[in-house]
DNA sequence: GACGCATGTCGAG
DNA sequence: TCGACCTGCGTCT
C-alpha cells in the first residue's frame, strides 16, 4: 500500500480518530515499549504527512514519526479493539477507534529539531499545499540521472513510489531513461500537475487508478481486467502484457534494485508532445 | 512448512 | 551496487 497517498490518508484518519483527546499507546510486540510508554495518555495535537512520512505531534511537543517502508501497514477499526494478533509494533486506542501498526521501517519519537531535519531533506510533496515544484525542477533540470530514478528520489519529490513513478512517466509519454537535464520545462509542469491530480485521487479513493476513461477495457472493447495490486494502471506490474494504448508488450527491468515498467512505443524518445 | 515477493530506505564496501 | 531491515500473503510442496 505505502506510497504518499496512503500516508496522507492515514494522517486524516488519525486526526479524525484521535485528535484532541488522550490516547492509549501500547506496543503488544514489545519492540516499542519505551516510546509507547512516553506517548501513552498524551493528547494528539496534529497529524500530518510529508511524502511517505507520517508525523503525529502530541501535546508535549514530542512527534511520533512513522514510515511504513515496504512492509509496513496499518489496521484501523472502531472500538472495541480486538486482542492484538501478529507483530503489532504500536497500538493507539482512543474513544473513536484503534490503529495497529505492523512492520514499519521507522516508528520513533522525535524532538522538534529532528523533525525539521527530516523535513529539510525531503523534496516537495504533490499532496501538500505548501509544495514548491520549482525546488524539484532545479534538481531535475541539472541532473544527468534518469527520470525513473529522479522520481523515486524523495529528496527530489516526496511521496511518489514505484507505481506513481511508472504511471506518471507513461501518461506523459516520457522514456524512463531520459536524463533529467533533457526533460523540457513543459514536460515537468505536466508531470507535476499529473502527480497532484493522481495522488489526490489516490487519497480520496484509497487506491491507485491511473487509466484514463478512454483507455479502460470497456472503452477499448476489451474484457474487464483487474490489476493484482488493486488498482487500474497502464504499465505497473504488467510486464509482457499488451499496452492498453498501443498493444506493444509492456517492458520491465531492474533499476536501482526496483522493478521498472514502461511501454517502449508510447514512451520512446520523442514520443511525448 | 518453505519459499518468494512487495507500492521503501539506509549504510557498508 | 548489494545486503539488511521486517511482516504478511500467496504459491508451492
Amino acid at each position: 500500500m505505502p506510497e504518499g497517498h496512503t500516508t496522507h490518508r492515514l494522517a486524516a484518519v488519525h486526526r479524525d480518530m484521535f485528535r484532541g483527546r488522550p490516547v492509549t499507546a501500547t506496543s503488544p510486540q514489545g519492540r516499542f515499549d519505551d516510546g509507547a510508554g512516553r506517548v501513552d495518555g498524551r493528547v494528539l495535537d496534529e497529524a500530518e504527512a510529508h511524502g511517505k512520512h507520517l508525523l503525529l505531534r502530541f501535546d508535549d511537543d514530542q512527534v511520533l514519526h512513522v514510515h511504513l517502508g515496504i512492509y509496513g501497514r496499518y489496521a484501523l477499526g472502531p472500538p472495541p479493539a480486538p486482542a492484538p494478533t501478529g507483530a503489532v509494533r504500536l497500538r493507539l486506542t482512543g474513544s473513536a477507534g484503534y490503529a495497529d501498526l505492523r512492520g514499519p521501517n521507522a516508528c520513533e519519537l522525535l524532538g522538534p529539531g529532528e523533525v525539521k531535519a527530516l523535513r529539510d531533506r525531503l523534496g516537495p510533496d504533490p499532496l501538500r499545499a505548501d509544495a514548491d515544484p520549482e525546488a524539484a525542477w532545479r534538481r531535475i533540470s541539472r541532473s544527468r540521472t534518469s527520470m525513473a530514478v529522479l522520481l523515486m528520489d524523495q529528496t527530489v519529490v516526496a511521496g511518489p513510489g514505484n507505481i506513481y513513478r511508472a504511471e506518471v512517466l507513461f501518461r506523459a509519454g516520457i522514456d524512463p531513461s531520459l536524463p533529467g537535464r533533457e526533460l523540457a520545462r513543459d514536460q515537468w509542469d505536466a508531470v507535476w500537475a499529473d502527480l497532484v491530480t493522481l495522488m489526490a485521487d489516490g487519497v480520496r479513493v484509497g487506491r491507485i487508478d491511473t487509466v484514463r476513461p478512454e483507455h479502460t477495457p470497456e472503452a477499448m472493447g476489451r474484457p474487464p481486467r483487474v490489476d493484482d495490486h488493486g488498482g487500474e494502471v497502464y504499465v505497473y506490474r504488467r510486464a509482457g502484457q499488451p499496452c492498453l494504448v498501443c498493444s506493444t508488450e509492456v517492458m520491465t527491468r531492474q533499476l536501482a534494485a526496483r522493478n521498472l515498467f514502461w511501454c517502449s512505443t508510447c514512451q520512446g524518445r520523442g514520443a511525448s508532445s
